[in-house]
DNA sequence: CAGTATCCAATTTGATACTG
DNA sequence: CAGTATCAAATTGGATACTG
């Protein structure tokens, strides 16, 4: 209905809070990328994104499967096959995500011209404003 | 434009990754949110706010205006009077972050199910996966 | 008014090693 | 193979007090 969030992202169960952090989330974005092909197992996504360590892929898929982004299907089998799947809801993400990278890549130069004139023209390049 | 960033997310001047980090800040999208309505003095943003201390809003604001989102207009009077302002830049991502507000309300309750359905039926209401 | 300066607690992230 | 267990490092967030 029309009851308004907004200036309630204080609440980490507002709708719009929950999922800003998700796709805030270092890795989230980037794993559903890889899952749009198709699903994937374990190490074949730690290997697919590269630098993740297991404890963090681990717990990041864990956030996903839990708010119904993927589904994780253990098959009893020996060595033990685990294949991670993106549902319905979790590519449906995937469009305001891209609207969001096409807004980032068509600005980027404005960002960046931005930062480049905010830390001023001679000062180090390898600065960067605090998050 | 072709030029594909995805995979880079590691990257943090990728500019998804840029404006990821952004959003997926606590405050960053509230204050964008205030600011729509016109410019507003430091307190009165943080009255808005309520909630965030002034170490915090500093450098949220720096880190906007550092990226051209707002800028910053002290003027020399006394008291000191400073006001902040979304440049046009800042007003065009209210767009893309309402594609995704709207995702998040659409699909609120699919999330809140999932995750009620992965805690369990009969465990403490109080717990949320981990992010 | 619009911040800065300190300090601290909590959360995250990761490296490394180990196991059902 | 698909994780878990530990531990350490780093980054935040916030409380509190003070200042140009």
């Amino acid at each position: 209905m029309g009851i308004s969030w907004e200036g309630n992202a204080f609440d980490p169960d507002c709708p719009t809070r929950v999922i800003l952090d998700r796709i805030g989330d270092k890795w989230t974005v980037l794993i559903i990328d890889i899952l749009e092909s198709g699903p994937l197992r374990f190490n074949e996504i730690r290997q697919a994104i590269g630098g993740i360590t297991p404890k963090v892929l681990t717990s990041t898929l864990r956030s996903l499967a839990a708010d119904g982004l993927i589904t994780r299907e253990a098959h009893a089998e020996v060595p033990p096959r685990v294949e991670y799947r993106l549902t319905d809801l979790g590519r449906s993400l995937r469009e305001p995500v891209s609207t969001l990278r096409r807004w980032a890549e068509l600005n980027a130069s404005a960002i960046t011209d931005s930062r480049e004139r905010d830390s001023g023209p001679d000062e180090s390049r390898s600065r960067r404003a605090p998050r």
